[in-house]
This record gives C-alpha cells, structure tokens and sequence, in this order.
DNA sequence: CCTTTGCGTTGCGTATGCTGCAATGTATCG
DNA sequence: CGATACATTGCAGCATACGCAACGCAAAGG
C-alpha cells in the first residue's frame, strides 16, 4: 500500500534480526542509499532504531518500550501475573498465558522455572500460537460459540505436525467436543513431539471465553501422567484469573460466598 | 524528515495507548480518512497494529514479537537470565539488569519478586535509565574510560530530583571515585526518595564495562543497610555473569572462594 | 418502513513529498 | 598524502501519497 511505510517496516525488521550499514539497508531495498537514510533517520528519531558506535543501525528501546507499554496495559496481564507466578513455583514448570486477539492466540505471558536446569521453551512472548495443536488453542476453540470457532478455523490449513496432530477438522471437532465437556485441554505432543502441555480457559465477566492458563513440560521431566496431577492447581488458577475478570459460574446457587 | 513514516510512528504510538477508530486517526494527524486509513492498512499487513471486531486499531503482536526478538537475542540477558532469577530469589527483591546502548542505558531485563505483597516498580523493560541518578547508572560510568564517561555526560543536564541527587558534575565525579574504588554503587533515594538500591557492574570479555545487575527496594521493606546485607549475593551474580561473558579478573591471587 | 446520519472504503486527478543523482564531507587505508 | 569507501546534503523531476468526492453500509430515528 504504502510503499515509504512498507519500506521502513521492512528495515526494522531487519534491524531486530542483525546490525545493518547504511549500504547493506539500502541494497536490501533496492533503493538509494539517501532514500535509506531518510528512512533510517526518521526511525532514529522515534528511536525505532538506534544508531551504534560503529556506524550501523540495530533495533531501538523505542519498539521494546512502547511493546511493553502495550503488554502492561492488558487488563489480563494484569490480573494474572500473580496467580501465573504461584502456578509457575506450585509446579515447577513452565506457565503460559495465551490470549485471543482477533483471529490468532498470542502468548501475553510466561513464567520459565528459575531453576538452573530448566529447558528453555522456543516460545515467545508476542508470537502466534498454532490455534488447533496445541492446548490453550483448543481449549479455548472448544469454549467458543460454534460461529467463532467456524471463523477462527476458517482459514487455516491443516498441517500433521507430528503423529498425535489432529490435523483434520473432523477429528478436531470430536476432540473439542472431548474438551469442552471436561473443561481443560491436553497436548500430547501435538505440535513439537516431545512437548507436553495442560490448558484450562479464562473466562470473561460475560462469560465468554478470552484467554487460556497452561503448564508445559517436555517428556524428559514429566510425563503426561505426572502432568495431569497438576490440574488441580491449573483449574484452580484459571478459575481465579477468571473470578477477578469479574465472571462469575453459572451456578445460581453460588452466590458471593467467600 | 519522512512525513508519512513519521505519521505512521505517531498512529504506533497512539495504538499502544488506547484503541483508536480510523475517524480518531485521522483527526490526530490531520489528514484525510483515506490517507489515515492507508496508513493503517499498511501497518495492519506487517501486524504493527491489529484491527478488533468493533473497527478500531490496537497495537499488534508483530511489534510485541520482534520486539521479544530483539531482547531474546541479546547474548547479556540469555547468560544473565538464571543469575538474575536466582538472586531475585536469594534476596527477595527486585532485580534489574541495564545495558550500556550507545549513549543510554535501559533496562532489558527485570525480575518482580513473586510475592503477592510485592510493590510494583514503575521501571520498564525497554525504558531508559537516568545515568547519574541511579545505582546502575552510576556505577557503569564509574568504570568507564575517561573519554566514555565525559561524551555520555555531556549532553546531560543535571536535574535535582531529590535531596540526595548528585546534580552536579563535580560531586557526580567524587561520588563515582568512591564507587570505582569499592565496585559497586549504592542509589539512595536520588532519582525517587523511597526507592533504594544497590548495584554491580558487568565485564565483557575485554574488561569493559557494558552493563550492571542491581537490587531494589523501597523503604518501607528494606532500608539502605539491610540492603547491604546483600552486597556479597549481587557481587557473587555480577561477578558470575561476567565470568560467562569470557571475563577473567585481573588478580591471579584471587581464587573462587566462597 | 423509509430517511437520515455517521461511519469505513474505493477511484481518480493532482501536487506534494519522496526519490535518485551528483557533489560534498569524513574517516580509514595503503 | 592520495585513494578509497563510506555517510551526508542540496536540488530538480516525477512517482507516490494525498485530498476530494462518490459510494456502501449499518445503526439510529422519525
């Protein structure tokens, strides 16, 4: 659309990945190197990137800040730091909190083990996640309305990751079905074989499903047997993230009882 | 320099606050619709701002994701993570880590003590620090060359903050004798009355400084001498840190003793 | 039910603002 | 000290991003 814009997107995505010269940035864009300047200096002034000693340009504290700024300012993120952190040591694993966003699910948070010995998981703060392999997708595709789900998955191209990967949507559905009744998810390897993961859903204060709590553990330190143990504690957390959104179960008979 | 590119960082910058409509957009930058809705669009197709269901933009994931790229490739907070994670855990308080980048220093790195009692700081990953009112500030120009040190200083001006804030150049350079003589800087109150810390430089395999892990808190959980008390936990970190970093202490005398 | 209003979106001609060129400045090398 | 390889600045031309106006659409209101 934008061709100045698009090309000082691309710039900074160059710049997150390695240090560039002022040549090497206008090569990549096959412009002029004063055209790349301009660009690159309009950047440094929003400090989207900085200039280093040497000369090159690498990625800005502008970009990390203003990500912050927008992470902190979820009212989930909020909400849940503290439930996540106590989940995160009652386990010894690792916690994810992932949240709908539009179309995808996005991780929001993630509280590693402390521990020396820890395995540090490829996931990332910001970063999609697969809506169908994995547990906080499907846990949170099997709590919506059948209309959500239907747009959610309307554009995605099945892919058999590994062998337990329901990769079709017949097989998905049944599985939804699985998880919706028992109210938390599984992820048997799914995505990464080695991977194993439990998800439970966070609920709105209008009930509607936004987000989703998971504990992940790869094979070597626990099974998913072992895992499982720790669904008391993950329900438990979901729950409470879910009371303070302001929802409350449908029970009527529970009213504001402490 | 860049008039739409610099449209384009003014609407960033306003998504990562509140959700804004196309209308919104427009009238901040005083453009037409269609030239603020173009914007958009092209910021939409690199996920730097995301469009909800109600219309409006927000801040995107691509952001937050290259973003956490950025600070995930920074080789410092990879070998420093566990280290701060410990510390954080041996004392109770929040640790910082900030990194000398070109003429600032940021935080890239921040561990909230898990405790639900917990005070919130107000530092952000990603923001920058004061270089003179601050522990980490002051004890990475402490250990800087004289030239470093005067070309970070020059563009500063001195502001009092508090009672104890070294405002001046002159008292700044006695203060940050002292701290090179002792390797490691104390912050009491000078930026913030009530906040507290104590803080540790962080060696390169050259021997330079280009970095300092800190310990903070305020005054109504710990005063300056029980802060203190945990000088040898934070030079044990800092010193650990460098060591993965390829530094080797001068003194071949000094061994790895407890 | 139709009208009105307030949005977002599209097509198009125009001029603004971006681009490339060439010249200048600056640092590193032989 | 000249040569080379950069980054940077000024300027003229034209491509590109702009504003305008018309359209589509949904919600509000008579």
């Amino acid at each position: 659309m934008s061709q100045s814009i698009q090309r000082a997107i691309d710039l900074i995505r160059r710049s997150a990945e390695h240090p560039m010269s002022l040549t090497e940035a206008a090569e990549m864009l096959g412009v002029h190197k004063s055209t790349a300047l301009r660009i690159l200096q309009t950047l440094e002034g929003a400090r989207f990137v900085r200039k280093t000693g040497a000369g090159t340009y690498v990625f800005g504290s502008g970009l990390i800040e203003l990500s912050e700024l927008a992470l902190g300012s979820m009212d989930l993120r909020q909400f849940a730091s503290e439930h996540l952190r106590l989940l995160q040591r009652q386990t010894g694993h690792t916690v994810h909190l992932a949240q709908l966003t539009g179309d995808e699910i996005i991780y929001v948070d993630k509280v590693d083990s402390p521990a020396f010995d820890a395995v540090k998981l490829p996931s990332r703060i910001g970063r999609a996640v697969s809506i169908y392999a994995s547990a906080v997708g499907k846990v949170i595709l099997a709590h919506l309305s059948r209309e959500e789900r239907d747009r959610l998955l309307a554009h995605v191209t099945f892919e058999r990751y590994t062998d337990t990967t329901f990769a079709d949507r017949e097989s998905l559905d049944a599985e939804l079905a699985r998880v919706a009744q028992r109210g938390w998810a599984l992820d048997d390897g799914e995505h990464d074989a080695y991977v194993m993961c439990i998800a439970a859903p966070i609920m709105d204060s209008r009930g509607k499903v936004i987000a989703a709590v998971s504990v992940t553990a790869i094979e070597v330190i626990a099974n998913l047997h072992q895992l499982k143990e720790k669904l008391p504690l993950l329900l438990e957390t979901s729950e409470l993230i879910s009371k303070e959104l302001g929802f409350t179960p449908e029970r009527p008979s529970a009213p504001t009882a402490s």
